[in-house]
DNA sequence: CGTAAGTTTGACCGGTGTCAACGGTCGTGG
DNA sequence: CCACGACCGTTGACACCGGTCAAACTTACG
């Protein structure tokens, strides 16, 4: 049984893939999940020697022209068409790829910022995932959102310029770093780059308000149909399957995303395996009836039909 | 009896009224809620017949200075300061200021915009409220925001130009409208006004992320305690009494918004009448007892102190 | 004055939080 | 190699919060 649930994630790849067509650029991609383009664009791990050398952020302080920083850059990221490059020309590319920071692999369970840290720089994933929790007064740690590559995070202390939560990697994770005062400089001058940019706040709004519709879902069972819904939705997204998976986060993490107690959550996936919606083993889910999975995510009053495999 | 509360919502005045003692209108400012620079700045219904003649938007097309539009201007709004106006110089505030629309009084229960129009535009109340809601597939509304005078309505189309929701007037009110394509090239020219901008969409999303908070506390008590901090915070924040208010949704508005039942709601508030927290009248609120309305939103899980009043 | 909408209160029971025990996996070290 | 412990996920038992249905009451408004 457990067979069946074959994907897993190679730790460096995460998440990422390229959207749709794997370009060849270097002899071998063919066995790895994550397309060559990918490995060299997106993992100074890859070359450690040479990126010590390069200094902390990815970029070369020699005018000449480094090709593995070219690589890492902006231009042939594979995150280029969800991330904030997207739609602006090579002037502004060049300009704003100038001021990203690459930083090297961030360990599981270090953060990229802590509650109360003045904002100065957002951050993208390019492989990895993060989670960013806020804890509140009494010391329990709420789960405020989940950030797969491409998504921005750190916009939380927009309002006020300070954190509002804790940013912490749920896996070994790349991140890029952009100094936020230079962004909304840029921004300012690359009228495609302030549009962008409003678009991927646009989207993390859009984000925050599914996960309030989840919450205002009274029953447990919706939440987590549509939790399981919104990130099959979301790994499509950024290219990968999304009818198998290995979620990034535990069951103690979505529940506190749900508001659910995490003997809520697991019952609810063992519930769904039952019904023959999902197969689930750990973390490990596969979706075996999609058209289910939405209808208990968006219809739960019809009552649901029993034929249950083994009951 | 209608004296009494005769400042009430007035159309203009907006959300407040006060609980205990009426007001007289007329004549003396000193007696009403509203400051002076409110009723001179945002109230276009004053003057319906000025208000008519000058068009649809407040604006004049004659090239001399009306002080009627002056007074409806940016720079008179006594909201100013939570604006977008905030912070920026006069040259930017005149290039805002000709861009904004102020529509004539929005009855109660119109709609701003509906799911599924294109963004054409943002918008902020100068009095009133609204509420943005989302109409699932089975019918259900449910409350996604409440907007307060000053507050940002119609971000929710930021990430897809489709706006996600429908904004709804909860009492009459006046509203600016500022057409988004116009505000982000003007952001762009006054680095100022982009600064603010973000600025704004920040306290929005701080306010998503506080719902959020609401919604994954467990106890229905709590989230209504949280809750009405919240609403007594925002008054505060706008110059409105914060100890005495009245609430402008319904209590099925109130149970929407908290993932309740509204009956629960109901409850909920005549617990904490009978606790001597606050006193009840339909939407009008009185706090009486701040540090244990805190604690009941902060740190339920100590047993409260009970020193019931009757019961 | 009459109707509709909004609010409160009561009774009941199902869903879910809590407590508890068990098993599986992984990493560490003997 | 196995032993061990930490962490994670699953499952069961049980009590209670809160959703649902129902009805009375107040307020708003024509």
């Amino acid at each position: 049984m457990r067979s069946a649930i074959s994907c897993t994630l190679v730790p460096v790849c995460g998440l990422v893939t390229d959207i749709g067509r794997p370009r060849l650029v270097d002899g071998s991609s063919a066995g790895c999940a994550c397309p060559s383009s990918q490995r060299r664009a997106c993992d100074p791990a890859a070359d450690p020697a040479t990126d010590e050398s390069s200094g902390y952020n990815g970029r070369v302080a020699t005018p000449v022209v480094d090709l593995n920083a070219l690589r890492r850059g902006c231009a042939h990221c594979s995150l280029q068409q969800l991330c904030l490059p997207a739609g602006i020309g090579v002037e502004g590319l060049q300009q704003l790829d100038s001021i990203v920071r690459r930083r090297r692999p961030i360990a599981r369970g270090e953060s990229l910022f802590r509650m109360g840290d003045r904002l100065e720089a957002v951050y993208v994933a390019r492989d990895g995932a993060f989670k960013t929790v806020s804890i509140s007064e009494n010391g329990e740690e709420r789960v405020v959102g989940f950030h797969l590559p491409g998504e921005l995070i750190g916009l939380d202390a927009l309002g006020a310029d300070i954190h509002r939560c804790d940013a912490v990697a749920l896996t070994v994770a790349n991140v890029c770093e952009v100094p936020f005062d230079q962004l909304a400089d840029i921004a300012a001058q690359v009228p495609g780059l302030q549009h962008r940019l409003l678009r991927v706040i646009g989207r993390s709004v859009g984000r925050d308000q599914d996960h309030l519709d989840m919450l205002a879902r009274r029953q447990a069972s919706e939440r987590i149909a549509l939790f399981l819904h919104g990130m099959s939705e979301r790994f499509r997204h950024i290219g990968q399957p999304d009818s198998q998976f290995r979620l990034p986060m535990s069951r103690e993490d979505i529940a506190r995303f749900l508001g659910l107690a995490l003997e809520t959550v697991s019952r609810g996936f063992t519930r769904l395996q039952d019904d023959g919606v999902i197969a689930v083993d750990g973390r490990r889910v596969a979706i075996l009836d999609r058209a289910e999975l939405d209808r208990l995510a968006h219809h739960p009053e019809l009552p649901e039909p029993r034929n249950r495999l083994h009951g």
